[in-house]
DNA sequence: ATTAACAAAACGATCGTTCGGTTTTTGTCG
DNA sequence: CGACAAAAACCGAACGATCGTTTTGTTAAT
């Protein structure tokens, strides 16, 4: 069956196909899967595997860049609170967001840190990258009207969503991806509720401005 | 050579058979290191490296033991931290602490993870019990004295120290081991600095109390 | 007839491990 | 001390399995 002009009509289910690597390489790594265990899972032949996708990599390339196009997505509920920004007041949708992307991307979470030991980052690095400049040409605009209203606190609005993206991602990726108490037994409702408290108030009673003693020196 | 009653005098340096193996390991993962890879890189046979560690796994739960103990012994710089308790004043002990841990551990660091994908983390959960274990004992006891000075707001304090040392060991961790730019482009000193102000302080205006919006329903 | 889809065998390389054999060290007896 | 068995250290070939990939061929769709 050969490629037509409208959309290829291939007989192999693709994401079949790519669903059988994601649970291999998530569970194995990459170099320990093999393509004859891809092939059993997805009942191929390894001949045809080659066939459609040529190599190893590339599989694993195609679960890279769907996670990728998948968390991209405008339509993203992540990217929906990214866009609203709503800082600090939304988060706890930000929390639920987060919980949800992990949930939903156990695997290809997996493949993230598959990549860094294995690969040293080169696949998803540019990811990253990208996720960092749309990231800092949303909530910069947005900071400047933000920090006008006179409600934060002195601390660096940036930094502040950046610290609460980034754990609330990895605890609830240790949470769900991991299958490890990393987290000192805490309970996870009772950890990020603490969490989103502290990031408004801080652990410290605030009648009095703090003494910040220095900063350690390097 | 028979062992005598005396330590042992094997003439092979297991140091170097370790450290070269902590160095593949953690560059390839545990699947895509070779024995040969390994006996290569410390100069020994691999019939020797048999006789002497009796298989690849053995290797590998040797240098997880290693980091284990070189973590939990009480002269280790974290572990004086944890013992002395003083949040949320040493945090940026805390946070140089855990610095130099993560520099001096990156691979050692990088072996956790891969525990998690290639074993589903079999050789580190106990660790991690055990940490959990002496983490409550330690501040359990020190926060009922510390909450009544009343210098604490009514965050959970456990929780409190649980942010800290979690958010401060991961994100050296990414950014010595990964070497991914997973932080949206943040500079190290400035996102930790922020981090530690933000914890005491919180990223509101600490005037008025805060409102507490209800927490996300599961 | 052409070409994609698919299957299975084959290829050379490499895997973890074992095994046969040699070298080196050690303990003991003269 | 030297001689000598016992044991450990050490090496490299070999084993059976499996690796990623290619080749060869057949089937099925256009």
């Amino acid at each position: 069956m050969p490629r037509g002009l409208q959309a290829a009509k291939s007989e192999i289910s693709t994401a079949r196909v790519l669903d059988a690597a994601l649970q291999l390489f998530s569970t194995q790594g990459y170099g320990a899967t093999s393509m004859r265990q891809i092939a059993e899972a997805c009942e191929q032949s390894v001949g045809n595997l080659y066939h459609h996708f040529g190599s190893k990599e590339t599989i694993y390339q195609r679960l890279i860049d769907g996670y990728w196009e998948r968390l991209l997505d405008p339509e993203h509920p992540l990217q929906k609170v990214f866009v609203a920004a709503n800082f600090p007041d939304d988060l706890e949708e930000l929390a639920v967001a987060i919980e949800r992307t992990v949930e939903e991307n156990r695997a290809s979470i997996l493949l993230v840190f598959i990549d860094v030991i294995e690969f040293g980052g080169r696949h998803i690095r540019p990811f990253y990258e990208t996720m960092a400049d749309r990231f800092r040409q949303v909530y910069g605009g947005r900071f400047r009207e933000l920090e006008r209203t006179g409600r934060l606190s002195d601390a660096d609005p940036l930094v502040a969503v950046m610290v609460a993206t980034r754990w609330l991602f990895y605890f609830y990726t240790v949470e769900k991806c991991f299958g490890v108490p990393m987290h000192f037994g805490m309970d996870a409702q009772q950890a990020v509720d603490g969490f989103i408290r502290i990031l408004r108030n801080g652990v410290l009673r605030g009648e009095q401005p703090q003494q910040r003693p220095q900063l350690h020196a390097r």
